[in-house]
DNA sequence: CTGAAAGCGCTTACAG
DNA sequence: CTGAAAGCGCTTACAG
């Protein structure tokens, strides 16, 4: 049916060894002899089989691409497509490609990636998320496929090549930057605790309370369970409380805005009356009211490092373990203010 | 190396054929059989290769899902996840993978569908966009490869299965509604004209205007390149017209915003002097100020009806050609403001 | 620089 | 209900 090496050969009057030799480009083939395949192989319309060329050579060329469904509906909307643009970039630039889990939920997920590995439809994987206790990644990391993580693992960190935010230090940070506004009360909203990256961001803005001597208090963390925090009533009594906070940090640019809204039927306003600052720079977020200061996280560059190194895994049997936190940037616009009126901001 | 049909066949006492129908779940094999097999081959740790079984059976049980890059920037940002998940959602019911497409520019996807169709990469192909004159379609309808659309074709309409919102009518009804509130001058911002989109709702604003009687206006239409209108110049143009419009019709929440923004630093106020509507209700844009009256497309749907099709065509030789909109909801919000004192919005 | 041969790990008519 | 055999379309030591 389907035009094939054999009748390339056939027609080129050479071997079938070396017709896919030219098909590789091999150097061992002579020019004159690559020439001449190459016309019969046009002439023929002939293409190589991918599944054929795999089976043979044993491997697939083909990168999995794992997305934990669960955040991909809210809080990673804005993470997904920029991800995938950066993973892109890597894997054409190697001529592989992708193949993208459909698991709908945990452990539909855990399937698809052991039916990956052992079915072997995949040379290599990236994990998009790190969660907590994840069987998945024990999976992996027993079987010792190759795959990196975007996202720092939550155990075997120093056996898990990964690349991430460091957002430990990032939410340190900005607690910092509050602090020198003036501010001392700061709320903080964090994200579903089953995920590595919420728990770093709460450590971050914990540590900096104890180094810059603020009064920590359980009253001033709302933990959101998916997208929104949903929970106007969190909201409320956070406002109502005796020592009100005059800033709060919030996840993700969406979350942020929901509290801005939720705070304005409380007659709340943003920055006048709380600062508000927040995680991942949607592209939205310079266009709206108040423009938000936020964190920008490089999200391509999040994804082309973690197929980067997951080639480099492939490629060499023993590549070392790796980890790069990728750089940050504090994208200052009007969602926040300074109590000390000589360095007023927004 | 690895445990393969044959180990497993010696092990049980049959032959691989048996081994593979117990794979398959043939009916033709008695449970007793089926039993002890898959008793060994769990024993066995065995799993069966997909390549392999993808070169025998001449199939590969994967889709590839091609995206333009140019719009996933941007505009699509909110789109493409959600149009995934649909995907997902029915190729994971049917047991395919998903194989994304990774080029970068119109020519690197060109040349990747290419090479899926003829190194039989994938089974169908989903376009995850309809644009004027696109080589790659006309590929694909012309080696008669099983693959759907989201997106209403430029060409062949009738000859190509694919799903989408009637653009034409949702534009239409856009001005319709804008008149109802006493618009009278309504300005379009809309997209990049090589894509259908773009065009069907350019078309449907200009047919709304020739039925209802509407002065239309060349200099009330702003065409926006990729993701922002970025042209400050063309908003202050519009708005400076001896007659300038009271409403405007943008074609994505995002160029909205940005319009907002502008409109802002030229003192026009959302929606007292001018109403905005929009399309593709960001997850933000319930939130923000105004709170954007825009319609929801049900990007879900839209993928999930462009797997199902691409299914019934792969598993069927002839399915019928068959296209289909999807409904789409006006979500009626805070940017658009009546001139009839009488029904007063927002 | 090129070829003959074995092999990758399955499926599927065909036969019984 | 099960098996023997041919075949899917390549790659890659090995040999020269």
């Amino acid at each position: 049916m389907a035009v094939t090496i054999i009748d390339v050969a056939r027609e080129a009057n050479v071997s079938p060894s070396t017709v896919s030799r030219v098909i590789s480009d091999s150097p061992r083939i002579s020019e004159k002899t690559k020439r001449k395949v190459r016309q019969v192989m046009d002439r023929l319309n002939y293409h190589p089989n991918f599944q054929a060329r795999n089976l043979a050579a044993k491997r697939t060329r083909t990168i999995g691409v794992i997305m934990s469904h669960s955040t991909s509906l809210a809080f990673q909307n804005p993470f997904f497509p920029e991800v995938i643009r950066g993973i892109c970039t890597s894997a054409h630039a190697n001529q592989y490609g992708m193949y993208l889990s459909t698991g709908g939920n945990e452990k539909e997920i855990y399937q698809e990636v052991k039916s990956m590995v052992q079915s072997k439809k995949v040379d290599g994987i990236i994990l998009l998320y790190s969660k907590v206790n994840d069987p998945t990644l024990t999976f992996l990391k027993e079987v010792d496929f190759p795959f990196t993580m975007v996202g720092r693992p939550y155990q075997y960190e120093e056996e898990i090549t990964y690349i991430d935010n460091d957002n430990r230090k990032i939410a340190y940070e900005l607690v910092k930057y509050l602090v020198q506004l003036g501010h001392q009360h700061i709320a903080f909203v964090g994200g579903n605790l089953d995920y590595v990256v919420s728990l770093d961001r709460l450590e971050g803005y914990k540590s900096a309370h104890i180094d810059l001597n603020l009064t920590y208090k359980e009253e001033y963390i709302i933990h959101t369970q998916n997208q929104s925090p949903n929970d106007f009533d969190s909201i409320r009594t956070l406002i109502h409380l005796d020592v009100p906070p005059t800033a709060l940090i919030a996840h993700d640019d969406s979350v942020a805005y929901e509290i801005i809204r939720h705070l304005e039927e409380l007659s709340i306003r943003v920055p006048d009356d709380l600062s508000i600052v927040s995680f991942n720079n949607h592209a939205l977020s310079a266009f709206v009211k108040p423009p938000l200061t936020t964190v920008d996280i490089s999200i391509f560059q999040l994804g082309l490092e973690a197929a980067n190194y997951l080639f480099e895994k492939m490629n060499r049997t023993q590549a070392p373990i790796k980890s790069r936190f990728v750089s940050t940037t504090l994208i200052e616009r009007q969602s926040t203010k300074s109590l000390t009126k000589d360095t007023m901001k927004g």
